[in-house]
DNA sequence: AACGATTATGCGCGTCCGCGTATATTTACG
DNA sequence: CGTAAATATACGCGGACGCGCATAATCGTT
């Protein structure tokens, strides 16, 4: 039983965690992220450009999911932001239907 | 308490996909997790290349973590390889850290 | 409705992608 | 050790980035 002496604690924190995530499978999904995490910071385009040495219409651009914008661009923007990408392998479950086994 | 009633298997489900799991926050890290989850299902940069439509020398500069790749390259790597992106707040626990609480 | 703030779009420029094609260089294995 | 497989690198091309600069279009408040 590994999750015997587990700090219920530590599974609430990562559970939270997982529902302030976003799934990312397209351009479109990324820049959708980007955005909702700015915006959850209350910074501006011009703001997080400032950050990231970018100009706002770059920032604009990665936000739309523009596909040819340049991975230096998305790791940035993600520091700026102190944010973090996570790869892994594709799951069916979604946040939503995590919660439904509750 | 939420989790009185939860599965243990989908708590287990979760931790162990942590495992998994790749953090990066440079273009070198995305590079390198691409890289060990091709290995990982034992294919050839051509193998993946033919996948997602793009030339063994662009995969090739993807593991690398060239900068200037562009994000259309990464989404459809991801792809090839049945992998998802997740975007979240940075975290000091590592999986390690995590193993150890346990 | 009107205003400022925010975001989207445009232009010309320099740079570098990803392409096809081809070839070094390195790795893995008998 | 030698050979095939796998990976890294090169060249020329067409295209699109991100840049500065500037302006339209949209959003949010009062």
């Amino acid at each position: 039983m590994i999750f015997a002496n587990a700090h219920i604690d530590v599974i609430y924190a990562v559970a939270y965690r997982d529902l302030m995530d976003t799934i990312a499978r397209t351009p479109q999904q990324v820049g959708a992220g980007i955005r909702r995490f700015r915006r959850q910071k209350k910074l501006t385009q011009r703001d997080l450009g400032e950050k990231m040495h970018a100009r706002q219409a770059t920032v604009s651009k990665l936000e739309a999911g523009e596909p040819a914008t340049q991975l230096r661009i998305l790791m940035d923007a993600l520091a700026g932001l102190d944010l973090e990408l996570v790869i892994r392998p594709r799951t069916k479950l979604t946040a939503e239907a995590i919660e439904d086994l509750f």
